[in-house]
DNA sequence: CAATAATTTTGACAAAGTCTAAAACTATAC
DNA sequence: GTATAGTTTTAGACTTTGTCAAAATTATTG
């Protein structure tokens, strides 16, 4: 990803220490839950309010620069990496997320047998399973 | 389904009239959210306290004789189709949800190309769309 | 640098669920 | 049928994740 500044102008939106923070924390901690980023921030830059975090995230999340990705029992996460159709893996036990490409082509299942009459825009896979350190953990 | 009282008694569950009407409530009205199923079943025997609902929706669930799913924004639904496999539309206008046989084949989507090591155990599609009547309301 | 528009902060609020202890109930054994 | 042991239900406080609104601050434009 390019220079998170370049990034804000492009989408004509001022640039805040507090949204070039938040920017880069989502880079570096790819499925971090708002509050991790907020922590992630305050190393960085001092303070935030959780507020701002949510702002910033949500402006993110609505103009396509980052994606947010909801997993149940889980608070909202956020990735850098959009506009790849990719799916995630999600561990049950401790919720730890991986990046899986697409299992059945490029642009995937994004046709539904019986589609009700909807029009569909995207198609949401989420593997679920168990990681290996939780595996090993549940054996002992 | 069959007779509900004699799901619980397969699976070990003292039979009580909340569990027989949540569960009632849920093979009549599919996808419904907690709040739905509690005002159904307050109709139909006069009242339960919220705690119960989740209670039995929570017994239920760990049994495996319903099924919950949690789109994001929206409350968990659940609903009585359960070990078939089957997937999810929902309208981003109105939340309406509608079941979708797998579109890849009878076990979908199992096989992640890349599984990071992880025992996978479902693979979980959600299809993002617009219903008929939210199209034709935002057309408008 | 001044004016304007937008963002950030603060603090209250909301929705969806969970936790706890006490009361009420169910199932079983007599 | 009763008594008992074990669950379930209830009520109410609490937690987590996130949003709303107004005031204070900051970024951009000329």
């Amino acid at each position: 990803m390019q220079d998170p500044e370049t990034t804000l102008r492009q989408h004509d939106l001022p640039v805040t220490a507090q949204r070039l923070a938040v920017l880069r924390a989502v880079a570096n901690h790819p499925h971090a839950t708002a509050d991790d980023l907020a922590e992630q921030v305050r190393q960085e830059i001092g303070a935030i309010s959780r507020q701002s975090v949510y702002n910033v995230l949500n402006v993110l999340t609505d103009k396509g620069i980052i994606r947010r990705i909801q997993p149940a029992h889980s608070p909202a996460r956020y990735e850098d990496r959009v506009g790849d159709n990719h799916h995630h893996l999600v561990c049950r036990g401790c919720g730890r997320t991986e990046d899986v490409c697409c299992a059945v082509g490029a642009a995937p299942c994004l046709h539904a047998h019986d589609q009700h009459g909807f029009q569909i825009d995207e198609a949401e896979v989420i593997y679920w399973g168990t990681c290996p350190a939780c595996r090993r953990k549940s054996r002992s």
